[in-house]
DNA sequence: TATATCTTTGACCAATTGGTTAAACCAAAT
DNA sequence: ATTTGGTTTAACCAATTGGTCAAAGATATA
């Protein structure tokens, strides 16, 4: 959202408080610095969201399913698993890469208020999508492709856990390898194939 | 720190102050509920601490201290780069679900006040403690125990990823977990095991 | 006992913050 | 031209928050 004048009053303060609460946090955020930037009066965030609470729900919900629906659609094309493994951290570094500031902000929130979880899994339809993916797992398990002690959740886990971490992580990691001489940013694009190959490496048969 | 009143004024407060942040963060956090946890007048943290963002780097660096060197000890052990996989993440483990709220609050922290992580680099002197470990896994790929392909870099973050993640995501995987009818709890405790099995898998020859 | 130093407190303050309200503005309908 | 409805604003408010200060307690020293 470039061109934030061009939107109405309510769009564009839902793009300044995300833009807010995903840099502070949503005790960090300040609602005159979302009027600001949204180039309005305080007075009429409060007109179309009455309180911080409903305001940051709200956007909060919004910019997470826009997020999580970009790379959920990776395991639902076809292929075999392992190409969906492939599609699934291309299109997911790719997302993380744009919004560099999101994990940490998604996770940070959703641990004061797990709710908000609640919310989320009932908007994306999460069970459904996944069912068709564990019954590939399971016959590509018969069929001898990948071993037979791997696990469905645990390798879905995996696969976010290395693809996400460096992310929330960032200013860890980053910290650490200056202190040996690496760079992080050639160290993120190393990173699109090597986890792939990590984890097609862990569980083919 | 169970019993809390024989601690001393500026213990219990350094105590009480690490449970408030952690729970709170720093934004959400309050001054007179870390006094209150305390168990002393709110002017006493300013005489001992003078500000709220001086009580806080101090007492974040000593929690981070605490946990850091209780798991960064375990790849300095003898043994096989296997044996020392298997050592971390079982400490690691150990010390993660003895500290659920911890991950959370350290990433999200360190995000928002990056200096802090130079801080603690300098405090804990990673880059001498891990000199050995890198020259232990180029040894060991010379002599066909691990593939040639592994990199030190990737490993190490690749452990760490899984090990820490299911913490970081603890309600939103619970959530996911309990849509599809599992349990989380016995997931992490499946994870001691399947973590290991998991990078060893993938880095043996 | 008197004095000096460190510890602890209650009362207080200035600044900030989320939220309210009454009035002004403005486009469309009559 | 006037009314009507939604939109936007400036001014204001009550509550909270980090922080201060002078005085009271406590402890050790002489």
């Amino acid at each position: 959202m470039d061109n934030i004048e061009e939107l109405n009053a309510e769009q564009r303060i839902i793009e300044a408080a995300a833009d807010v609460f995903e840099e502070s946090g949503f005790d960090g955020a300040r609602m005159q610095q979302i009027a600001d930037k949204a180039g309005i009066n305080k007075a009429l965030l409060h007109y179309y969201f009455r309180s911080k609470d409903l305001l940051f729900e709200k956007v909060f919900l919004i910019v997470a399913e826009r997020i999580f629906s970009g790379f959920i659609k990776a395991f639902e094309e076809d292929g075999t698993i392992f190409q969906k493994i492939e599609l699934f951290l291309t299109k997911h570094q790719e997302l993380l890469y744009k919004n560099r500031r999101f994990p940490i902000f998604f996770f940070n929130e959703i641990s004061r208020n797990p709710t908000l979880m609640k919310k989320l899994v009932a908007k994306l339809e999460f069970n459904n999508r996944f069912k068709n993916l564990i019954l590939q797992l399971e016959n590509e398990k018969e069929a001898g492709i990948i071993r037979q002690d791997v696990d469905v959740k645990h390798l879905m886990i995996n696969i976010v856990s290395l693809s996400v971490f460096p992310y929330i992580g960032r200013p860890v990691i980053k910290e650490i390898m200056s202190d040996f001489g690496y760079n992080y940013e050639k160290f993120l694009e190393e990173r699109k194939t090597v986890v792939a190959n990590f984890v097609i490496n862990s569980i083919k048969a």
